[in-house]
DNA sequence: ATTATCTATAGATCTATAGATAATGC
DNA sequence: ATTATCTATAGATCTATAGATAATGC
């Protein structure tokens, strides 16, 4: 049944994030789901290739977007979307715990998530400068080309997971990712002075 | 000799690099000074123990500035001197691969070097804040609070070098992060048109 | 005496393969 | 027949302890 590959992938997402791909163990994924280590493997014909559907898992959870709406829709994810897949996030520690021990993990040597981890924020630092060229130009009301903006947003949802799974209550997510997209559009006083304010001409 | 311990402290730092904490083991570390395992751990009593001395090697180097000065100088690091530490980072890939494995490793299950971690975030980000606070005011230029600009400027530092990692080339860390100093600061045109332009009252 | 190393080894793991057994679906 | 699962087990590791041996420093 695809059921119960579905139920060994979603415990092997718990088990990597919670120890990394090195770090977990088949025997505890398979104890999760009620199986012996070689149960699991029936299922799938090595460690690899579960992590493979592990990552594969997580790109479909993060593909849909509150709405529910499907990964491939026409319309890409605006900035607004960006802001609220952060939101998302922050009630998913274990999908995000996952991602951010298998993505560092994934630059030691021979990991087998490396190729997946590089062709993930190669594809995805083009797509959301693209996204940031249409909503505000480039460069953009900060000064910033989109490349620069597009490199800078993704560091900064990374670089905020590592410090929200270490102290969940020092550092508010959405909060943080919010105040840096306001930066981006420049909504906010210039100059210091409440009289100089003055809207961007777009 | 203590040089025999610096040897194997550096020589694990290479190796934890290459391959996390719970990757890489005592016997590859030995390999690489010319011991066995248990002459490692005749200097070591176990191999947390020199998880422990290779986190204070990484605080030593990481605290000396360019100019060699000691860590401990009374003179705090600038923002200036962030951008810096950025630039000397960018040429020891060995030290930043390090960092970022073992930080994302740090987050799972009972992992020996999660305390230091998370003291680390604890006390930079009041201490960036601070910073900021006196060299930008609070909120700063960018509309920022010092508290949010400190939690983006370390996500921003973090989350550069794991793009930076899986794909040297592509990433510019020491021109993003001065990128987003500059937006930190401001010192961009304002609102567009030249003629508008305002130097903050500082 | 102490320090530096080594050999030997205990005791845990881990992944993966082989092959048995039971249940399910033609 | 195929699918699901188990027992048995090979073959690698890994950390850490015990205790031998050689060299160094009083």
């Amino acid at each position: 049944m695809t059921d119960r590959r579905a139920e060994i992938v979603a415990a092997a997402l718990e088990v990597f994030a919670e120890r990394g791909y090195r770090g977990g163990s088949l025997a505890t994924v398979a104890e999760r789901v009620g199986l012996t280590q070689q149960g699991v493997l029936h299922y799938f014909p090595s460690k690899d290739a579960l992590l493979t559907d592990v990552l594969r898992l997580r790109d479909a959870l993060d593909g849909q977007d509150a709405s529910g709406r499907p990964p491939d829709a026409d319309v890409p994810m605006g900035l607004a979307g960006v802001e609220s897949l952060v939101a998302r996030n922050a009630a998913r520690p274990g999908l995000v715990q996952c991602f951010t021990v298998l993505a560092a993990e994934s630059v030691t040597d021979q990991h087998p998530a490396h190729d997946f981890f590089a062709a993930r924020y190669r594809t995805l630092r083009p797509q959301l400068a693209e996204m940031l060229r249409r909503e505000l130009g480039d460069p953009g009301p900060s000064g910033l080309s989109a490349d620069q903006a597009s490199a800078l947003l993704i560091a900064v949802m990374d670089g905020l997971q590592q410090q929200w799974l270490l102290e969940p209550g020092a550092v508010d997510m959405p909060a943080l990712v919010t105040a840096f997209a306001a930066v981006l559009r420049e909504d906010r006083q210039c100059g210091g002075s409440p009289a100089a304010r003055q809207l961007p001409a777009g």
